[in-house]
DNA sequence: CTATTCTTCAAACGCTCGTTCGAGCCATAT
DNA sequence: ATATGGCTCGAACGAGCGTTTGAAGAATAG
């Protein structure tokens, strides 16, 4: 690996990253993704492997970067002496907005991310649990000190709906983006509007 | 069209219904959907012409009973005299809630909207448009009428987000459903939660 | 009972899928 | 100059896909 700025391996995961959002896992072909990619077909399965392991590929490139500022933000609110539960939510939740408006791709890989969280597939949910779960336990642990009236099963109940409220957001201010709106101030109201519900749902006995 | 339950269209509806929701319209195939409903394979073509021709007939099938429950609450919430944003909220989200909750299939199609919203498969839109839009115009009416301050493209886009509020919470509520939780509470917890999450959304500057 | 229409069936069609293979390219290191 | 190893290439593999066909079966109408 020599080159890497827009290597082979970098222009398979853009392509894919499109086509996954588009047309979903099993509905965009590698032979799609290597012919926008302008790369052999083959190519997929020697740098990959596989088209699964490619799909895993896809996730690890941005979420290893979403989870780093989240456990950075996480980090920095813990820090400070009023912790409040906004607080720890909008660790949560503004990386993960930031990557929506993100140009180099980030807009096509939440819609992956959405796509991912509907369907439910096994074999993902288990790559995303193996890679990142550590980092949500922060995250649940920092919810648990803030809500001590929830009991641990509840609480996990709750932090998978604002998931999924955050996720389809992500994805839908994606697509709002494209009618030509005013971006970083629909994406602040956004973060904000979340933070809000969020939390008055986590409050709420 | 002579026997109409337990009908070879029914079994294929029925089966495609399921594995629509669990594998997705690609990867769900024409060969398992026929093997789930113990009909032969060329059933489908000659019941329904295509594949996509049965992906939208089981759309309509559940959408053409959740639209007339709207529409029916929407025109009992409109008929009385005091007649709140809540109230025409509530006929928008509990039709929806409930078909989550039934046991004929329903808990699989919510997943199977889920999945349609999470696409933004072209052709099924459009479908979805020419076959729902009316019912949505009832509903968009009455909302701007409670919200003047709002106008047209601006309430689009805040209804548009409360679908997929809604149809978020469908799909993950029935996940839920399965850890054994009492239901029908759990339900109506939900539809208030959205309802004031979605009020507030609404009345928002 | 016969004729007609609707429905089911097994088999095959052409096509695209993910994957594999081996020969060739083109650097770098000896 | 030559061998080495990472990388790319065209071509092909078997499998599975949606769809079509024509004959056999079931049900209804005259």
């Amino acid at each position: 690996m020599n080159a890497p700025h827009f290597s082979t391996k970098q222009r398979i995961l853009d392509s894919a990253e499109a086509l996954f959002a588009r047309h979903g896992f099993a509905g965009a072909s590698l032979r799609q993704v290597t012919a926008a990619a302008s790369v052999n077909l083959a190519a997929v399965n020697y740098h990959f492997g596989s088209k699964e392991n490619l799909v895993n590929e896809v996730f690890r490139r941005r979420l290893d970067e979403l989870n780093a500022q989240r456990l950075q933000a996480l980090a920095a609110v813990l820090g400070k002496p009023g912790c409040t539960l906004e607080g720890v939510l909008a660790a949560f939740v503004r990386p993960a907005l930031a990557l929506a408006q993100d140009d180099r791709g980030g807009g096509s890989f939440v819609r992956v991310l959405a796509r991912a969280y509907a369907e439910h597939n096994e074999q993902l949910r288990k790559f995303l649990h193996d890679n990142y779960s550590p980092a949500l336990k922060q995250f649940a642990a920092a919810f648990a000190n803030l809500l001590p009236h929830l009991d641990k099963q509840e609480l996990y109940w709750r932090l998978d709906i604002v998931s999924g409220a955050l996720t389809y957001a992500m994805a839908d201010f994606g697509m709002i983006k494209r009618r030509g709106v005013p971006e970083q101030q629909h994406r602040d109201l956004a973060s904000d509007h979340l933070v809000k519900f969020a939390a008055a749902g986590l409050r709420a006995p």
